[in-house]
DNA sequence: ACTAAATTAGTACATTCGTACAAATTAACC
DNA sequence: GGTTAATTTGTACGAATGTACTAATTTAGT
């Protein structure tokens, strides 16, 4: 039998509480991988009783939904506040882009949810879900781009510029990210990025990606 | 009290019984994940009892130890391969890693195998330290290519270029890997990254990488 | 203040987990 | 062929897990 969710989170109080178990879910996901984290230890990190954290997530699944949700959610706010003060110059505008997200990789909190999230996406198809969304909102500004700065190239072909340099920064993660080997060479990485994806996007023609060797 | 290993596995029957082991603890880890590895399962996956699994690996963390070995000398033996038949040319030879390297996503081990490996390194720290290693034995031949096509770098920034060229290919795993969104744009990723780091390599400067915005 | 709804706590149960251990079986060697 | 070592099986136990359920407590509306 099936235990319906009631907990809506709709007073201040639901609300509180359920940051709380966000929060502490977060926390053990980040510091002990997605494999130790137990609604137990939720609880505990919440400083609610487990039946308390039932109330607002009947299953695991349920919490672990919207804990995706809602650590997106915060990355996506972060990145929207570019587009403010956005500048009309499409190389400029890049440049910023992929300052902000190398940086952003030194940042503790996505240093290590981020790989979680990628193994989980693997075998999770909600989160395979999630990844798509995301990604695909990431690349938007990055084709907006790209298209101005090469107007030769296709639309198939911006998207698929736009998703190498996505995925290039994706992959620095687990080499400069927060206490990783290399987090001090950081700042010299996003120059290499920024000097490497700009002269890419200029001179690539259309031949150059769709050549069969 | 601890348990000591007293397989050795070193008759032909015991590397027999090894291998259905770390056969069927790949398989869980990559099609169920980590969080899904147990002992159980391994041992039904190999059609074996539990207490002959134990015999051989006493506890669960053994037995990820020599997985992930046994796993990676799979890649490492692939990729020294390549070093035979290396062309003298070093933009010959830097194409065709780059080749190997992101055609390789598109194997369905490597897919799920190596994201499962980022988010366990960033929790156990063997897990951690067998990823320097890989990784630093790639950008090996990659620096060496590096320093003959653009002399004026430092060693220092050869390794930074290495490292980002490295960590580029990677990070094109979630993406263009088996099973993936983009799997059908491999090739055009893969002309995408050969076209860019290699006019990246040529034209980049020491202050191009150094330089203090 | 009374009542109903929302929230919290506590308990209980079946399952799975890692691991310890003893006994049985098989292989190897002289 | 008998002995020893290597391998395999089977069982057991305590701890942890997800989740169902009931009762107590707090909050909000009238």
């Amino acid at each position: 039998m099936r235990n319906i969710r009631k907990g809506t989170g709709e007073s201040r109080r639901g609300k509180e509480t359920i940051l709380l178990i966000l929060n502490s879910a977060k926390t053990i996901l980040i510091e002990q991988g997605y494999s130790k984290l137990s609604m137990r230890k939720v609880a505990v990190g919440a400083e609610i009783s487990v039946g308390n954290l039932q109330y607002y997530y009947p299953s695991k699944n349920d919490l672990l939904k919207d804990l995706l949700d809602h650590s997106i959610d915060e990355f996506m706010n972060e990145f929207e506040r570019l587009r403010v003060g956005v500048n009309n110059d499409p190389e400029l505008h890049l440049r910023s882009i992929i300052n902000f997200i190398v940086l952003d990789l030194g940042n503790p909190t996505t240093t290590t949810f981020y790989p979680e999230l990628w193994a989980l996406a693997n075998h999770d198809e909600y989160a395979d879900k999630l990844m798509d969304q995301i990604y695909a909102r990431v690349r938007l500004p990055l084709e907006d781009c790209i298209t101005r700065i090469n107007p030769k190239l296709s639309v198939e072909q911006v998207k698929k510029v736009a998703l190498f340099i996505s995925a290039s920064m994706e992959g620095m993660t687990m080499f400069v990210g927060n206490g990783k080997v290399w987090n001090d060479s950081i700042k010299q990485m996003a120059n290499i990025a920024i000097m490497s994806f700009l002269q890419m996007v200029k001179k690539i023609t259309p031949e150059d990606i769709d050549k069969v060797l």
